[in-house]
DNA sequence: AACTAGCAGTCGTCGATTGCGAGTGCTAAA
DNA sequence: TTTAGCACTCGCAATCGACGACTGCTAGTT
């Protein structure tokens, strides 16, 4: 456990170096209003915080920077959570709040909000339902031998999917086939996607096989598409002036899938997450830190909002930023899910 | 006009260029087989071109680099085009060809093939069809006071849309409407979405015409939403080692609109259009060339594809890839467009 | 016992200096 | 017209030293 002074010398730290991007010294803490002691005394206790784990030098004679478990620490119990400006909050309500929006555009929109709140990369996953269900399905012509399949889910999730036909059919067949699968399947799960549950003809049949496993194939996905959004707010930060780390992002953003399990990884559970650096499994992430929220009806449909940034983010701003826009999403997917 | 040998030295100074990134000297291009002459010859021959304005130098005692007008003489009389291999034709052939894929889906899946083999960015509209035509029209219910108009259109286009009702509407009567007017407006197009067609109640004229401002909203966009991959391939080229031009990179990336029209400036008619650097608007763009070229059923439904990379890309080779994309695309996209 | 002043010592950064080599332009000869 | 030769120009990388930001330690103070 560390002591009040320690405490108030790491916070220093920590504040310091997201503040100017370099390591601090003694003076520079001593000269904090709030800790009257001399730097040779801040520097016994440097001296100590180093020991135990929690800062590092660059070399013997430089300031200390956080170490992970520094930064750890300081988003535990030092880090000051300053809530987002009442303006901020309207803006970006404004902005959410417009109910034609479907889903994927809410979360195209949000993804665009939160980097100009956080100067971080936002990453955003649309909502997903645990358990899909079908509203609708239509059967749209496309060519001879050629309809596209249409299944209209609850929220305002579709999926389309071409299907070729074995034999010409006319179009009042196609849509009196719509017509009639919709009438029997309206509000059914995948589960009770049925093909036994009436007379269907062997097409017919056919359709609704397809359209179980399509919605079995989007149940499984673990999550819904990745949308991002803030790169050159991202790339803002000093310590993207080396081209590497610059290329270590690119590489994941382009990895789309990788980052998703980097996610999966990181939600553990209801609430912000924090991931600092090596915590997180991947060589490539540990100059980044990530915070992370689920949002959306407990149970029914879920995403994840956050935002990826240099380790010396401000987490006092970008934790209340991602809970605050957590909770909006939650709120507007909640009205539109029903 | 240039001499043979001139045209001879300018080549070598391009492929050169091209292949080692720094400026390249008399003795190098000497050494060239084919060119049999003393460096001092080609001194000469570089003074020259230096006057006319093909190539120029960082410094006095350095090589040669070519400049905007020697990238296009090469590109256009000197650059030999080099075809893709049969099996990387095969390739993509494969994966865009099968034909239970919408149409985003097609443009998306080519932005991922082409930069790898071109070691550029890669650019893609979706296809756009100058002249919507509706299919179908469905009226899916999301909540007591709010549906979602889904229009299906011809090609698998989907255009999806909130609306909220005055007052509650039964599901029947929502399936009812929307078969009505799918029946009454199948295969119009925007101008003729009209709502003195026929006897309609005040809900569903409310309707055709929010689907007839929401189709020509469409066809007022001059593209489709712009799929772009390859940003790490267009990294590992050497002159992003520096972080201020990745950085221009990154910002016309994100504002897509602006890219887009950077497309609608450099495209100018049919067949493969190069620019190069500074022939570009844009400042940022003046140390990258575009290569692009339109596809689609000509009147019908275009769209355009393209790469992005360092003025000193491959022309010789991203020429006839892109033409090999466009070419690809347009058969594909004209068998599902009919 | 806890703190602090003072001081020697460490180490990275910046600017100036230098040598090297790649490559030129020019001249004079072939 | 071409070429060999040569003086000259620059950029680049390495070296060096001065500077200054810090530290760790010691000895003295509270």
């Amino acid at each position: 456990m560390l002591t009040k002074r320690k405490e108030a010398v790491l916070k220093a730290i920590v504040n310091g170096y997201i503040d100017t991007v370099s390591p601090v010294g003694s003076q520079i803490i001593a000269g904090n209003q709030g800790l009257s002691v001399s730097p040779a005394t801040i520097r016994m206790e440097m001296a100590s915080l180093e020991e135990d784990g929690y800062i590092t030098r660059p070399h013997t004679s430089a300031g200390g920077i956080p170490t992970d478990k520094g930064y750890r620490h300081y988003v535990e119990r030092l880090a000051e959570r300053r809530d987002l400006a009442p303006r901020e909050k309207e803006n970006i309500q404004r902005q959410l709040r417009r109910t034609y929006l479907d889903q994927e555009e809410l979360a195209r929109l949000a993804a665009t909000a939160l980097p100009k709140l956080t100067g971080s990369l936002a990453l955003i996953t649309a909502p997903k339902a645990t358990q899909l269900r079908l509203k609708r399905l239509d059967l749209v012509p496309v060519q001879e031998l050629l309809v596209m399949l249409l299944l209209i889910l609850q929220g305002t999730k579709i999926i389309r999917h071409l299907v070729p036909l074995p034999e010409p059919v006319s179009q009042q067949e196609l849509i009196r086939m719509g017509n009639k699968l919709s009438d029997v399947f309206e509000g059914v799960t995948s589960a009770e996607l049925d093909v036994t549950y009436t007379e269907l003809t062997p097409l017919e049949e056919e359709i609704v096989d397809l359209a179980r496993d399509l919605m079995k194939a989007e149940e499984r996905l673990s999550y819904e598409e990745l949308f991002f959004d803030g790169l050159s707010e991202l790339f803002d930060q000093p310590e993207f002036s080396e081209a590497e780390i610059l290329r270590a992002v690119l590489e994941i953003l382009e990895r789309r899938g990788y980052l998703r399990s980097i996610v999966e990884e990181v939600y553990t559970g209801p609430g912000v997450q924090v991931s600092i650096g090596g915590e997180l499994q991947e060589a490539s992430m540990r100059h980044f830190s990530l915070v992370i929220a689920e949002y959306g009806v407990a149970g029914h449909v879920t995403g994840v909002v956050g935002v990826l940034g240099p380790k010396r983010m401000d987490y006092g701003r970008n934790i209340p930023a991602v809970q605050f826009l957590s909770n909006l999403m939650s709120q507007v997917v909640g009205e539109v899910y029903q």
